[in-house]
DNA sequence: CTTGACAAACCGTCCAGACGGTATCTTAAT
DNA sequence: ATTAAGATACCGTCTGGACGGTTTGTCAAG
């Protein structure tokens, strides 16, 4: 006789509202601020509900992985379709993503799930299957060390903005930009 | 009426054993590993006893980041000791710091543990202020575009380490050092 | 009327921390 | 040099709550 048995069913979105929330709870509180009871309470689900979606809570954090996962493939994606230099191709569409998540509002989704990669076993070993892959897919034309090293960068830069530990500005970060593409073409 | 009781006190010892076993715990069972029980039976003291020195798990926490950053303090004055040239000595020393943590293999527990720390936002806010007062100490020499950026590449190549993501090998390790020391120059 | 999408109550476990006690150490007056 | 009087350094037990997960029930859509 709940609100939520009238509401009009659409399990598809709620899905997303407990990832949306997972994320945003566990930017706010920590890893170990994602409880199954906490994410569907803020979803405004019940807990039987979420774990209908998730059989378990290690569901719930592979499902976050793969939608961010996924989103970050289709936008590095987009990036290569208009670079026309193939060398260090995949490396400047990796910084574009990485400069483009500061401005994203939707970024905060993956600050979170770089901090549960650090923290969860399981998703440090997805994680690594993503980078091999894509380390074995560009291997021709990205494995320089510029281009490497733009990545670590880049790789810095974005904790630096998960931790809000550097304060940089405008124009330093267009500069260090500067840098990187010139690093990813050598 | 227990042996313990009878042992000879030596708080500055048992504090340190808390420590040290606290960061072993996190390393070999992750952050989820470090329970007051865990801690204070492996390091051979009771919860109480345990409590007594830290008087709140995030205590234990607060104690282990102090020793950690402790310890990087005087790491990075040592190598600042040595360096001649006053712009981007700071940066330097940092390098210095973090591929030196690579090859030492006792340090490895040190990533994992700092990690894990981090993802506690308690401790992230400790982070940021190290960083923020590091930052203050050296802006005459240490903030130039180049320099963030080198130090922005470490710490992507130092996370790269403890997740184990890329399998960079030692030529092209060296290359990208030899590039970051020409960007602390300039 | 079957099945998918939830709700709600409940269970076993684990954990942080409180609490009351005891043994050792320190200090300072004798 | 003793020793009484705290202060400090622990010990061992208990508890309340949180958390992951299960089970059972309910509604609604097809």
């Amino acid at each position: 006789m709940s609100i939520a048995h009238h509401r009009r069913k659409q399990p598809e979105l709620v899905r997303q509202q407990l990832l949306e929330v997972a994320a945003r709870l566990s930017l706010e509180q920590g890893a170990a601020g994602v409880t199954l009871d906490a994410v569907s309470q803020a979803a405004g689900v019940s807990k039987g509900g979420l774990l209908h979606h998730f059989p378990n809570k290690m569901a719930l954090l592979n499902g976050l992985f793969d939608d961010l996962t996924g989103k970050l493939d289709r936008a590095i994606e987009e990036e290569m379709r208009n670079d026309p230099i193939s060398h260090g191709r995949f490396t400047r569409a990796y910084l574009s993503v990485v400069f483009a998540l500061e401005e994203d509002v939707d970024a905060q989704g993956w600050q979170v799930l770089t901090v549960a990669l650090l923290s969860e076993p399981q998703l440090r070993d997805r994680w690594r299957l993503w980078v091999a892959d894509h380390a074995d897919e560009f291997v021709g034309t990205d494995s320089s060390a510029g281009c490497l090293l733009a990545r670590f960068a880049a790789d810095g830069l974005w904790l630096a903005d998960i931790l809000k530990s550097h304060d940089v500005n405008q124009p330093t970060r267009q500069a260090m930009r500067a840098q990187m593409l010139a690093l990813s073409l050598q």
